[in-house]
DNA sequence: TACTAACCGAGACGGTACGTCTGGTCTTGAG
DNA sequence: CTCAAGACCAGACGTACCGTCTCGGTTAGTA
């Protein structure tokens, strides 16, 4: 048996790539990810279909690598949190700032997109955390952790605990629909947590 | 445009209803959600096609009925909370459970299918909440207002908001697989919980 | 087992059978008869299928009859043919009104049809012989008859014979579209077939 | 409005299209025309149903094109008529023989679907004309030229006219079971056609 | 005058096939 | 060897009809 050729990812074509990714970001935005299909990424990025199976195992990795794409161009920006001294303030800014970015209609569609092929693809929800919440979490620790010394978070509070009790129902609210989003229910996260984890 | 027309509700077959949702949930529980087809469900019921479309919209609307029905057969069972008095214990009991059951893999695919629809379609979402949460909600409330009755809760709090910090961080880490879910895991929500919602 | 139940002819409802037949002529007029389906002359007569199924076998069946009925209703008109005592000048004048009759494109697709029909179910086309043929050929062979006591044709001819050569060519250039019909090819026809039974 | 795309014959798989004519021409013989459908030439032949949709409009263009090549192979051989000087004999010869062929069961069937088709589509026919019969025309037209420069037949005689007056009684007879296909009616066929076109 | 048996319009049912669309593989020709 | 292009096999999609089967509601003819 041979032993199952592999493509040589030293030949591969930088155009294409960004070309096909290019073109998954566009596709989702414009009809939806259940509607996009590979062969028209292939036909958007005027790339042979066997292009992309070539380098991509699945639809939904493809549109993950896209938004990857996009956040890492993201990460050189805004990967700062406020550090005032004043714990609840600066995570009542953040919490309403990421309020704000979910009532955004143009991250809708590819957020609940994202979210559908995490669920359902335990590789893709690997690479999800690994890639994407990872980096994120660890700036937030950074914070909680200068809030431990402070004094203002009980210094043995876990603090993967403490982003999920923070974190956990808002995104659980968009996702569901189950109420409304505001700033006012940010504050009340941020207040209800503190209390909890309060030294 | 013609009044385009509907099916008569009155001459439906209920022997077909039960038996497509049937075979929508075997063959969700078999092969996943994603691979089921509507030929498939048709089949195995020993019906037409055309009868599923008559009366279900979209294959995620059959197999959200699917569930629909298996959920309110339960509801005649296990629809109560234990009450011994003690919040914390009654609700160590019930996370404990909860993590327990989120473990079954027979439970696994079904319920990610679930999410899978609801988070796509806001219709079903709606339908969601309604019917399956908002019943469960109910008698989780219940029990909630008995604690806040003798004075284990504070008198003022949002039992919505009570039972997001409860579980929307079990769920997340469920649907996302970011962590073990342990009765310590299930235990530990419900301390964080109590703390922050304490008289 | 009981008698297989058949249909009451007696409480057969005349203005159902008239409003099939009807529907059934003016499909194959509008949109051929391949495409005429038993559900669309069913809702356009304002007749259950069931009753059409109650009484006719098949499609070809339906439309045949609705030709039927029409031919006969016709019957009572045209039945005659000229006998100025002139054989070929009588013929001519026939065939020339055939030709015309063929030519005239509210014919066309009907007359097809019943060909199509007829080629394949051996039962509609001893109907066709019987109900239909038969008649016209009985009129047009005492025409012929009468030649033959005047001396205008053998007196052993075969008579169907004579038909056929008459009519089979003119009817095949029809069916094939082979060739033109114009009058000049129906004298042709008279002459040739004149020479060939000649006495 | 695209441009239709069209697909490009210079890629087309001469193994499937060979597949689908095999299949065509079997199920055709197997089953009768009216029954048999593009999904089982596909089955049966291995291949996809968009092969056949992309290179074929139509059943009845699938099932002629199979036809088509069966012929072609058949021209091969007997592509040749009887000369012996004796026009009567010859064609009786030929008469009879094809008397014969139109008696086979095994010719029953795809010959009146052949039919079917002809009546019902134009460009069929048209295909019929040019493919099928027009050489096969050609060559008695060639053995009736031979007769006239024997001065077996008229010099002026529309060879046209005298196959039509030859074969469409036979072949009228046989479409619409209208009468027995003997020998003696092949033979009368001949005779009364040499009568009208004697020179 | 009531009963009752059939037909009637309507339309749901289990099916088959349609013609289209997409998935994933394979082939061809250019670079 | 990769790439764009696109034909290929496979099979699900949603629709259209098939022929059968209830449903109530007329509509006879019988009692």
């Amino acid at each position: 048996m041979p032993p199952a050729r592999k493509p040589d990812p030293g030949r591969r074509s930088e155009r294409s790539r960004q070309a096909v990714l290019a073109a998954a970001r566009e596709l989702v935005a414009e009809v939806g990810y259940t509607k996009v299909t590979i062969e028209a990424i292939a036909a958007r990025a005027g790339v042979g279909k066997q292009t992309i199976y070539r380098w991509w195992p699945s639809k939904g990795a493809v549109v993950f690598d896209s938004f990857l794409a996009l956040s890492q161009e993201a990460d050189d920006d805004a990967m700062a949190l406020p550090d005032t001294g004043d714990l609840e303030a600066d995570l009542k800014t953040v919490m309403r700032a990421t309020v704000a970015e979910f009532a955004d209609p143009a991250f809708e569609a590819p957020i609940r997109a994202l979210n559908t092929e995490i669920i359902t693809d335990p590789g893709l929800a690997a690479q999800y955390r690994e890639k994407l919440a990872a980096p994120v979490d660890a700036v937030k620790k950074e914070r909680l952790r200068s809030a431990q010394r402070a004094g203002q978070l009980a210094a043995d509070a876990d603090l993967d605990l403490v982003l999920e009790v923070l974190y956990a129902p808002l995104y659980q609210r968009w996702l569901h629909r189950s109420g409304p989003l505001t700033p006012e229910y940010a504050d009340a996260l941020v207040e209800v947590t503190l209390r909890a984890f309060a030294p």
